[in-house]
Formats: structure tokens, C-alpha cells, sequence
DNA sequence: GTCTATAAATGGATAGAC
DNA sequence: GTCTATCCATTTATAGAC
């Protein structure tokens, strides 16, 4: 029955993690959660390192069924990026919540080598996602491309593009969380206005 | 003598700020820099909070010194953006050092409201200046007007350019503090192709 | 797997002498 | 302005009993 706590545990600091941060959370806060000490939770996770990696982990599935859930068949590239930006905002905004990739990048001076190049890869996935989408908006005419010179027929404008859907994007979230919502649809339309054809 | 002690300190402050954000650095890092102890960091600042509020101080003096310096005579608008790209280029991937605003806003969750209130009011000051920019860049015909449709003159979309702008530039600054340059440079440009005229 | 107990360090803060 | 001394709380972590 007390076989899944290991799960269990990840599961609640993936909360704690996207609430407040790496540094944000302790060991005892998830004793408390679940009733016992933080000497059992030391049982589960010898250190921090080894929840931060299975954080890690965790936080890999999250994205990779997030981004295969933005792909329904049938859309446009154009709603495969409004749709991440959505499931952005809902999280953010609504949920008080920060993708947890943000989260640890915030604790990027405290963390484990470990853990950066986890991170690393993680925010990678995510960027070669959009570009791959961006790409393919742009084969099908959804999107303009621009820096249109020479023979690279889209390759290097849909990484340059990506860039700039997935910064402004997570950049606006984040001033959102202090300044509200307003900036953040503004700047998205911004962006589907300047890009979409 | 010792009389610009409080000075000093708020300066070294500002440094690991940058370097560590706000809950990265105690008064005992304050204290060994200048050979005394953490009580008497205490006498010049009773609280964290006093501290802080000092730092937001320091910080808006160098964020209206540096606007005012990318304001030079006779460049155009675009020159001003430029200015103030490649100087956050500058700090972030040549000297290590976040903007101290977004080493603030990373802290978010810990910090007094009183800090908030002060943040608020910084990343306004920022964007206003940005607005402004791209309002008389688009008046000069230097840059593409957007959502050109009613007669709200330049007004919404230099503010959602502003938007793209200054979010962008944040969100790659801070990937690239983990990733490279390469993308911050790349989006960077990303954002003149598509919107300079 | 969970407990008690404990260690060792750190961080913010205060009282009162010099 | 700086010091000593001290307090209290928190955090990471370990040893060993149940």
C-alpha cells in the first residue's frame, strides 16, 4: 500500500518545484504532507540531488505528453503553438504554477551539474518541438519566412522563429506573474500578427 | 571615514544580487567582504527588507542611467534597441550577471510586498521606455505597424511590439545563461527582420 | 519503511558592551 | 559603528533502533 510513496513524493514536489522554486522546498515540507519524518523521506531520496533528478524525470514525461497532446491531428501548425501557449497560460495564470523547467532554471546558480544538463536536454526537446512545427507552417505556407536569401529553405528561419515564439512566450508568463495578464495576450497576438500569413 | 560603509555595502549587495539573486546572498557575505561581522551589517540595515528596498533604490538609478546612455543624439530608433540588447547581452554572457530586475523577480515568491510594489514600478519604467521607442520608430517609418486597422494611430501596437521586444530579449538572455548565446543572437535577429522597415 | 535522535551548518535577528 | 554573545528557526543529512 505504502509502495507507491516513492511516487507519491514526486508527485507533491513536482507541486512544491512549480509553486516556489527549487530552493523553495524541503524535505520537510513533504513529511508533513504525508504524515511521517523527513528521515523517511531521506529513505526514499538520499539527498536532494536524487529527488531533483527524479524531478527531472518527471518533468520530462510532463512535457512530452503535453507537446503530443498539442499535436491533435488535423490542426494547423499555427493551433499547435496556440495551443501550447494556452496550456502556458492556464498554468501560469490561472493555476499560480511555473512549468517546471522555469522552476529550476530560476535555481540555476544553486543547482547540481547533474541537474543542469538534464535541463539542459529538457529545453531542448521543448525548442526543437516548435522549431519542427514552425518549420512545417512554414512548408505549408502558414507562416512567412523571413531572412528568405539564400538556399537554407527554411531551416535556419524556423530555429530563428522558434526563438522567438518560445522567449517571448516565457518571458511575457514571467512578467505576468507580477504584473497580470494583459501584456501576455498582447504580445502573443503580436507575434501571430507579425508571423502568421 | 567609514561613513560611506552603507554605500559600499549597497554596491556589493547589487553585485551578488546579480550574480546569486536576492535569497542567494546572507549578511555574513556582506560581512567578510569588509572584514566586519553580520551585526553590524545589521546596524546599517536592520532587516533583509531594508536592504532590499535599498538595492531597488540602486536599481532604479541604473536602469534610468543606462536608458538615458541608449538614448544618444541623432541614432535612430533601432539604434536605441540595439543599445539596449547588446548591453544586456553584455552583462549576461560576457560578466555573468542577470539584470538586477530579473534577479528580484526570480525571488518572487519570498519577497515582501513592499519589494513587489517597487519591481512593479521598475519593469514599467523599462517597458515605457521600450514603448516609446518603437512608438516614435514606427512614427519615423522605421518599423512595420502592426493591427494597422482602426485609427489608434501607432499606440496598441507599439506596446505589444514592445511586448515582443522586450520579452524576447529576456526569456533568450536568461536560456542563454544555460545554453549559449547562440539562440539570444539568433532571435535577436529574428525579431529586427521582421519588424524594421 | 518509519521512527528517534542528533549533527553541523546557515540565516535572520537582537541586546548590550565598547 | 563595531564588537561579542546569543537566540531561534530552518535545512540537509546520518546513525541506528523498531
Amino acid at each position: 500500500m505504502t509502495t507507491n510513496t516513492r511516487q507519491q513524493i514526486i508527485d507533491y514536489s513536482a507541486e512544491l518545484l512549480r509553486a516556489r522554486g527549487y530552493s523553495g522546498f524541503s524535505f520537510l515540507d513533504i513529511a508533513r504532507e504525508f504524515g511521517i519524518k523527513k528521515a523517511s523521506v531521506h529513505h526514499h531520496f538520499p539527498k536532494k540531488v536524487d529527488l531533483g533528478l527524479a524531478l527531472c524525470d518527471w518533468t520530462q514525461a510532463w512535457l512530452e505528453q503535453g507537446l503530443a497532446h498539442f499535436e491533435a491531428k488535423g490542426t494547423s501548425n499555427w493551433n499547435k503553438l496556440e495551443r501550447y501557449f494556452k496550456a502556458a497560460q492556464k498554468h501560469t495564470l490561472n493555476e499560480q504554477l511555473m512549468c517546471p523547467i522555469s522552476a529550476f532554471h530560476n535555481d540555476l546558480p544553486v543547482l547540481d551539474d547533474s541537474i543542469r544538463e538534464r535541463l539542459k536536454a529538457l529545453g531542448n526537446i521543448e525548442l526543437d518541438w516548435v522549431e519542427r512545427v514552425i518549420e512545417q507552417g512554414i512548408e505549408a505556407g502558414e507562416f512567412l519566412s523571413t531572412s528568405a536569401a539564400e538556399g537554407s529553405s527554411s531551416e535556419s528561419s524556423a530555429r530563428a522563429l522558434a526563438g522567438l515564439f518560445i522567449f517571448s512566450c516565457k518571458g511575457a508568463l514571467y512578467h505576468a506573474r507580477l504584473h497580470g495578464k494583459d501584456m501576455f495576450h498582447q504580445t502573443m497576438q503580436q507575434f501571430a500578427a507579425l508571423v502568421r500569413l
